[in-house]
RNA sequence: UGGGGGAUCGUCUAGUGGUAGGACUACGGACUCUGACUCCGUCAGCGGGGGUUCGAAUCCCUCUCCCCCAGCCA
């Protein structure tokens, strides 16, 4: 029911609790919950949170339920509900049970009663500043409301009458009546139901009432027999009214919560607040954007749920706040993909070299691998001419020491093919280099003894007459300061990157690659692994760049600029 | 400031009385028809101060810093 997970993952504190708890025969079997709001879609943050639901629950024969918190019918759609099956999906994930609390209504209005004829609870009209100003401070007591102590019939009554419609929006609440005077802020009387005319994705009309999220989530994960209760540290100190809840009510199970650390990443932001801003605003393409750290975006951009899982289990599980950096997850990507993309040349940004010596109107179909260090990934013949495309970066007039690259006068290797040697350099009226007339090689055909020749460099390259050109999106972080959300003296939109998105139009691809099916995956060599974008389409290609090889030169480049060697 | 949590290499994370370990990053090197991958090596840490103990990241006291809570959001 389960994906597959690393066997080896790593102890945690609640890997440990629950094995020990095991040992001691607590449970037959482990079952969790995956508990998202369709207010939105899934981020990395709840990839998070999935795979340690899924993963406890695997590894102690049990399942975990996809149940939908939807008791907010004013912020809930369908759309979002679908987004997030798919995603959970999409990872990899098989939910034993759909759930949602709406289809808990009916119980929970129940458990209502039940405490209400309990004295345990009572119906308020004062409104919502009111009972604001009289809960206190987090230094002062709150006070007790004047309708506290209202009879239990009349509470029926008036909460029987909620039910009905018989008051409008806002008129009244239900109230637990534990502790106006508790340190705890949530034990002062919470809010258990509230009155909100609005049309439920699910439950249509049916209601006008709608419980809260603590009198729901707790009782949810009772209905359906949850053993460990998983969220983040936010919900702590809702854990002494979970528990108060559980105890009086007649619940079917007793399950238990427990919190850990929410994920935080740098240089982007995670609150769906936020994340529904930016779709909102325009200030990305939409809620599968390749910028957004959302499931959607990640997966357009071309991240793997098998990175993605491998991320999850490598940043652990603690209670401790942590920024992971965003780098660490783009090297599980690289890590996923490295042994898995094939390999092909693409030129990203085209310099034509004209191979002086290479006979006119010929092509040479060369063999190139598949994949480096696995033969079992095959070979393709790519054609070379007469005239090709180097990139740009590759080539450099006055070249520093260190530059192994392409020079005037200089040799490199042909990726594949044969050695070249740049004996001119042609520019137009401004002094830019448009062309390069390069001799090649004959004897250095890679495959042949000659090819043992040694040069510096190696370089990639396109024919130009069988190339496909195509549009290539190169992503950058999508905010240029670490922490856009930190910033008390400034909105976080201000912090947006201008340069995360590049579009390069002439990109020119080697032939094949025009067949591209979606969620296929390239390593371009020596720039990076790519996949087509979902805007792809025949006869012109489109490929998102998910993420760059790593680029030791980039960095010495960077040293050597700053005088450091 | 009331309550609830959290502080271990740059980052993440083990260690709960017996030599602080791993991963990532960084740095150096080997290899290389991808400046990739791989391999080898190096640097680097217990928030501060007391105390208990033969011995403390771990136990005690104290201080400091960070996060969360005053929605009829979740």
């Amino acid at each position: 029911m389960n994906a597959p997970d690393s066997s080896t993952a790593p102890a945690h504190f609640i890997r440990t609790r629950i094995a020990r708890e095991m040992a001691e025969g607590l449970h037959e079997q482990v079952v969790t919950r995956f508990p998202p709001e369709p207010n939105g879609y899934l981020h990395i943050g709840h990839a998070k949170s999935i795979v340690l639901n899924f993963a406890m629950a695997a590894e102690f024969d049990g399942y975990t339920n996809l149940r939908f918190d939807d008791t907010n019918p004013a912020r809930e759609e369908q759309r979002f509900i679908d987004s997030i099956k798919t995603d959970v999906a999409w990872l990899g994930y098989r939910w034993k049970n759909e759930c949602y609390a709406s289809d808990y209504f009916e119980i929970l209005y129940g458990y209502a009663l039940h405490l209400i004829d309990r004295e345990l609870a009572y119906v308020d009209e004062q409104d919502a500043d009111t009972i604001r100003a009289q809960r206190g401070t987090l230094t002062e007591p709150g006070t007790e409301s004047p309708r506290r102590n209202r009879p239990t019939a009349e509470n029926r009554d008036l909460f029987e009458r909620m039910r009905a419609g018989a008051f409008p929006d806002g008129a009244m609440v239900l109230r637990a009546r534990i502790d106006m005077a508790a340190p705890n802020i949530n034990l002062r009387d919470p809010v258990l139901y509230r009155i909100r005319r609005e049309h439920h994705h699910r439950t249509g009309d049916d209601w006008c009432i709608y419980p809260s999220y603590d009198f729901a989530h707790g009782q949810s994960d009772a209905i359906e027999h949850i053993t460990h209760s998983l969220c983040t540290l936010e919900f702590e100190d809702h854990r002494p009214l979970y528990d108060w809840l559980i105890e009086n009510l007649p619940v079917p199970s007793r399950p238990v919560q427990i919190e850990f650390s929410r994920l935080n990443m740098d240089f982007t932001v995670m609150s769906k607040r936020r994340l529904t801003r930016l779709v909102e605003e325009g200030h990305v393409a939409g809620w599968d954007d390749p910028r957004m750290p959302t499931l959607a975006g990640l997966r357009r951009r071309g991240f793997t749920p098998d990175a993605i899982r491998a991320f999850c289990s490598e940043i652990g599980v603690t209670k401790s706040e942590s920024i992971i950096p965003f780098g660490v997850l783009e090297r599980n990507l690289r890590d996923d993909l490295n042994v898995r993309a094939p390999r092909r040349m693409a030129v990203l940004k085209p310099l034509k070299v004209v191979l002086t010596n290479f006979p006119e109107g010929e092509t040479e179909w060369l063999e190139a691998a598949n994949h480096p260090q696995n033969p079992e990934m095959g070979s393709r013949q790519v054609p070379l001419t007469r005239e090709i495309f180097i990139e740009q970066d590759d080539f450099l007039e006055e070249a520093p020491r260190k530059f192994f690259r392409l020079k005037p006068g200089g040799e490199v290797r042909l990726r594949n093919a044969f050695i070249i040697r740049c004996d001119d350099v042609v520019k137009n009226d401004h002094g830019e280099v448009i062309e390069l007339r390069c001799s090649f090689d004959e004897t250095s055909r890679s495959g042949l003894p000659g090819a043992d020749r040694k040069v510096k460099g190696t370089i990639h390259w396109v024919s130009a007459e069988h190339a496909v050109t195509a549009e290539v999106r190169l992503y950058d972080r999508l905010f240029d300061v670490p922490d856009p959300g930190g910033d008390k003296t400034a909105d976080f939109v201000d912090h947006l990157n201008p340069q995360s998105l590049e579009i390069l139009q002439n990109a020119r691809v080697e032939p094949g690659l025009e067949h591209t099916r979606s969620h296929e995956f390239f390593q371009f060599e020596r720039l990076g692994y790519f996949v087509p974008d979902p805007d792809f389409r025949p006869g012109r290609p489109v490929f998102n760049r998910a993420v760059t090889l790593r680029d030791t030169w980039a960095r010495l480049e960077a040293q050597l600029a700053s005088g450091r060697t």
